[in-house]
DNA sequence: GTATCATATGAACGTCCGTACAGATGTTCA
DNA sequence: TGAACATCTGTACGGACGTTCATATGATAC
């Protein structure tokens, strides 16, 4: 092994607690500083939360699909109960997945962002025609790759 | 109101419960028709629950930046225990995001898919150019926007 | 062989979140 | 104003999941 050390004290990210052996502290400084921070990773990460849930995922889907759609027609079309689309929908307008148009008694969403049909594209690409092992069944822990199978 | 009707129970899909009232069916079967199956959908979820946790976020981006790096160097750029590390990278090999490569008692670990970067690369693109409400604080419900601000 | 290191796994605990039910808000029409 | 409708909100329950600690597996060195 290189260099065997404690994750060293003099890091310029506020690093308290270091109880962590590194094996290649120059990479890791390295690979540190242009890391996305910590704040966008969260932000990231809440995004992609939104579309976790696949009841959402397909609300977005359908929005895309239709460019614009009611509530009452949106439950309709992917198969719930009204309340529970207005609850996610909360959801995705707060995260500017979709955007909200009054119309007398009815609301109608429709796509607030370009990026997010890009991210649904990539995302079924990456289902579809994905590695063997891609999105078997959503938590398919007993993958038993062999480790030695890429290098 | 154009036509108020129930549910059709003459779709194509598969509908077994028929208790909304749909706006217009002749859309909403349209877009029926050409949207993403439910079991899609629910791969595409999958794929973004893998990303919906901030460390696993996280460690991706990592991977994607260092290009290959072992578990203990993972767990120091990260800033997380080695433990918990190996437990999202599980997560991430099982959904095939990351990639494993072994080296004497090191585990290397390097990206699988080369969508995941695109993934990031919007998603983060979405986090800082995006509309003023997106993603402020993972889970920020009181957005107050007005109802007729975009038409 | 044992010891040590790097990583993986199992179990338990606390928390978050999706769903369903009930009720509130706001809009249209008479 | 009052009723009917479309949508939103509050609450509560059940399950899923991230983290931690302890332990197991696998590999190298002695």
């Amino acid at each position: 092994m290189p260099d065997e050390v404690i994750c060293g004290k003099d890091d310029e990210d506020a690093l308290d607690h270091c109880d962590v052996v590194v094996v290649d502290p120059e990479r890791v400084r390295a690979v540190r500083a242009r890391l996305v921070t910590a704040a966008e990773t969260e932000q990231m990460a809440a995004v992609f939360k939104v579309l976790s849930d696949p009841s959402r995922c397909r609300l977005v889907a359908a929005i895309i699909e239709a460019g614009e759609l009611c509530v009452c027609d949106l439950a309709a079309t992917v198969d719930m109960s009204e309340s529970n689309v207005s609850h996610h929908l909360r959801v995705l307008r707060s995260h500017g997945l979709v955007r909200a148009r009054r119309d007398g008694k009815m609301v109608f969403y429709s796509p607030d962002d370009a990026h997010i049909r890009v991210l649904l594209d990539i995302t079924r690409e990456h289902v579809l025609h994905g590695p063997e092992g891609a999105g078997r069944s959503a938590r398919d822990d007993g993958d038993g790759e062999g480790e030695g199978s890429t290098a």
